[in-house]
DNA sequence: TATGAATGAGAATTCATTCAT
DNA sequence: CATGAATGAATTCTCATTCAT
């Protein structure tokens, strides 16, 4: 890669970098163009060179970093048979991006479809993965769809944590501080 | 009260009115105050004559029915004693305005704080009620902060559902489809 | 109308009045709303109070002229039933908004659907009269498909002057210049 | 001329043909210099090392054009003697490329002067080519004045069908269509 | 000579709020 | 009290041209 290729890409991951800083601290739908532009330390014009538009813009940094998470959580399931460990690693994975999913969620609704589907689609894949972790271990006690609601109600635990972290009176970090809570509870379900 | 003040109010609760509609509608995020104002049949100066802002609106809209639904709970757990029925009834009441909660709760994030802290005590006060008869009926098998946990996935989930009404394949009323599960999964883990 | 109305009607008349100048000067499409906005001395958001849209003004300025055009050729067929006078005052009502004709003529083909549908059909009805006339006064002479051709080369020369009108060295009017030349061409065609 | 230079008069070339497919498909106007580029498969920049502006660009195209359609002009005036075949294969050679002559009459208002009066000044050469064949042949009927007058008026019908072209309920090619048309009438005329 | 990333001056449109009537 | 016309700052996006590589 030569000098050019190497500014541009330089170019593009600062864009991403502020873009996904100014994301996290006033959501997406807060942060102008030209706020990122500005931090960014280019011109307006610039960013649309590298991103033909806002959407796309969002919809490339959730790619990369559900992406990566998804990837990560996919290992944990190769190699973890247990759902303890399993969601344990989860909620790790979660709790080290928690500021970034925390925005998310609050936003998701306001998403165009594109991007609240494709966002929908990796939780449901991780969905599936835990289900299946589940069902091997336990399917003499619990019905299919039983186990269906109580992996929807850990993730609407997890995503409620996550959306309300501001108004809580807690640590910088929700999803540790309440993940031994979730963790009991669940498990308590499901067994 | 004479007449002026009368006319008055029936403004007033013109206004209220039509923004509800629109607000369960549209949210109140993406309807513009001229909007509100030609639905009302009133000029755009005398939505801030009545309010002088918009966030004031929606803060007054939500006072009014949040303080509804409040007392109504707040009547269900005089005359129950039993969880289970209470939350049935609970429920049921969610159901009926399913559209203005669904509402609240995907722009939650996004309202001014002292909104937000309104809701979330109106929350809590409901919170608390249900915390009161759990504990009446079974405290011998639960610890306090295990009934707090179970409260609060309760309240995630039904909040899960709400928000997303729109992408989940179902019938036009969420609520009702899931309180079976809901139910039988929530009073699985008090028990 | 009381002093508020009046107001309105003023505003909206000098945006109007001046759009039609610089549309006259510089071309629709070479207008910017806000050098309009400027011109006018309104704030820029103004404009859009009275024209939701850059196309809704322009169509509005065309409707306004092209009626008032229309409807004085309409009077002129009444009233007139020799083909020569008709042309001749049809011309001199051309010549007098000789530079607004000439900007439309220009920029027709750039205008959006509607409009361009809008105007070409007032054009249409204008020389449906013309071919009336002509049928009824000469029949004898001529099949209907040359009249509608001579009709066809008549507009089209036309609008050939007025698109031109900067280009030609004439004097500042250009159909007056060149009406006695187009008229005995076309009356020799159709005699 | 060495490798170089014939690379680099290859890649002029492969721009102006590149161009000449847009600028027909989309008109000039409408035609951004770096969709340009990119179809010619070479770099933004690249292009204006070849031509120092987007007009010098369409000023080279038209040249060229205009040139060669000109030069067959000018042969055809040199080997005919009757004004209808001369005619008749001009229409032709307008209808081989209509497209390109549709886009240049609709835009030619808007090219800056240079250009515009280059396109005139080529027009007005066979324009008076046409004049002398007719001038020959009908000394004795027409005065000096009608025979341009009515040359006028058939290359402004020309031009008329040429910009209506899709505006017109037609088979994709006006000229063939309506050559008949105006054949006859215009014969008619300076008979 | 060729590259292509960067520029930056606009463009049209939106909307909560104000204030003269 | 009610009106509603006016405000103006803010928004996303475009594109011919430049210049360091």
């Amino acid at each position: 890669m030569n000098k050019r290729q190497l500014q541009k890409q330089k170019t593009r991951e600062l864009i991403i970098e502020v873009s996904k800083e100014s994301f996290i601290k006033n959501g997406f739908l807060n942060t102008t163009t030209s706020q990122i532009a500005k931090a960014a330390g280019i011109a307006h014009g610039t960013l649309f060179l590298h991103f033909p538009s806002k959407d796309l813009l969002i919809e490339e940094i959730l790619d990369n970093e559900l992406g990566e998470i998804s990837q990560e959580i996919y290992n944990l399931v190769l190699s973890q048979n247990s759902i303890e460990t399993l969601l344990n690693k989860y909620l790790d994975l979660i709790s080290q991006q928690e500021d970034f999913f925390s925005t998310i969620y609050r936003e998701l609704p306001f998403y165009n479809d594109k991007l609240r589907r494709k966002i929908l689609f990796k939780e449901s894949i991780i969905r599936s993965h835990f289900f299946q972790v589940i069902e091997k271990s336990r399917s003499d006690y619990l019905q299919k769809n039983e186990i269906s609601t109580a992996i929807t109600m850990l993730f609407a635990t997890v995503r409620y944590y996550l959306i309300m972290k501001d108004s809580l009176i807690s640590s910088k970090n929700v999803i540790d501080e309440f993940k031994e809570h979730i963790l009991s509870i669940f498990l308590k379900i499901i067994k």
